[in-house]
DNA sequence: ATTGTATATTTTGTATACAAAATAAGGAAT
DNA sequence: ATTCCTTATTTTGTATACAAAATATACAAT
């Protein structure tokens, strides 16, 4: 069933910022780093006037930010912080398992060597943030590991949802972390998946992929 | 690796539309319905006059489809309809294809018997009007059907997901049906899905599924 | 004719102002 | 005290106004 991809890839253009876009980004980190809690209300006031922009381009985020899904904008009763439900949550993983499974075979068959090998490099700087317990950087570099491979798939649409994905799971997952024994099994599979990397098997990684995914299910539900 | 959905599926309320809601559906329309083409640029001016609305609901609906993949907002030198390459079809294709196949699995685990003797009516009328010849009417429920495999999957984040590819592909779709030999491979591949619904073999119809999606990018690449 | 440059016009981005709706506050009746 | 209704106050939605940027136009120099 599976096509190779027929295109090359490309590069993008940088492109400027309009405020919109600016005040979209401040709140996105303000949501995602927690200092806007899910379920709070979003007070326009006070945020317009901390952020020293006029309402219109600070509503026109809103509507970027709710059709990204991390907001709900509920007509003349104001936006809150969208709270993910467990039901949420499940679907999301579930969800990208798939696409992470899809692009761990994807990129075996169309990365290149060098990029294969980037990837095992941030493996590898992973390795050593969990020996040395470093957490907050280990994460980061975890979330740069599934975006890569998902970028590295070749599949545009694919990197978006799994970008849009991973971005609404942030806070979450990173809850999930906090047991040690967690993070000694997470660490395990990404393990292999390094293994199914260095022999290029797209089925393998997969698989480890997807079952990760579905791990981590386990190792955050509590923390809903 | 596949974990029954632990949740039940639920209703949802009905909300009030507001203007920019209104305006983000009308112009969605015209994109769709190709009255605004693609690469064609977006006359804020004209339309504002002709949807007679002000500016300020009308960026709002601009964001929303900017978020949605329907157009392009560049910065200072306005919006225009994206046009998509070979590329983007093709991309959203092969990641149509895993979705629908992974929707395939899902609804012969958790749909209702009378959820899937409904998708089986549909096929029927689809039936009546492929041997009618009303092509129109054919792609309408055809729409439906894929949809609505993907609404009984029971997991809402796939769903949501399907439902903006489907929504950015319709047009090109549409004319992928002109030749009479595409419409007859469609059907006959629609037939094998009814047999395996008829089965609930999720296997099965995950793989016609995929297939026909991968098929359906002979059929339409061309017509771009 | 072509290129370049200066000026006018249009288009886009943002702020403010006003209207409508929702929420909160203040009593009166039970 | 509790419920209901009425009237402020706040919050939200939309329109308009102004500023900045981009594009088009006109004309000169080569």
């Amino acid at each position: 069933m599976e096509l190779s991809s027929p295109f090359p890839m490309e590069a993008v253009a940088i492109e400027k910022q309009t405020l919109h876009d600016q005040v979209a980004n401040r709140i996105r980190d303000l949501i995602i780093e927690g200092h806007l809690a899910p379920g709070t209300r979003i007070d326009e006031t006070m945020l317009v006037e901390q952020l020293g922009v006029s309402r219109t381009p600070f509503r026109e985020a809103l509507r970027t930010l709710a059709a990204e899904g991390l907001i709900i904008i509920r007509p003349s009763k104001g936006s809150i912080v969208r709270k993910l439900t467990p039901q949420d949550v499940f679907s999301m993983l579930e969800l990208l398992a798939h696409l992470e499974k899809l692009a761990g075979r994807l990129i075996c068959e169309r990365a290149s060597d060098a990029q294969i090998d980037g990837l095992l490099k941030l493996h590898e700087e992973m390795l050593k943030r969990y020996r040395e317990g470093d957490r907050l950087p280990y994460y980061k570099l975890n979330q740069e590991f599934h975006s890569r491979v998902s970028e590295l798939a070749g599949n545009e649409s694919l990197r978006d949802v799994q970008a849009n994905i991973q971005a609404r799971l942030k806070r979450i997952r990173f809850l999930g972390n906090s047991k040690p024994a967690y993070w000694d099994s997470a660490v395990a599979e990404h393990e292999q998946m390094a293994a199914a990397l260095r022999k290029r098997d797209g089925e393998a990684l997969g698989q480890v992929m997807a079952q990760h995914l579905m791990n981590t299910w386990d190792r955050v539900k509590d923390h809903i």
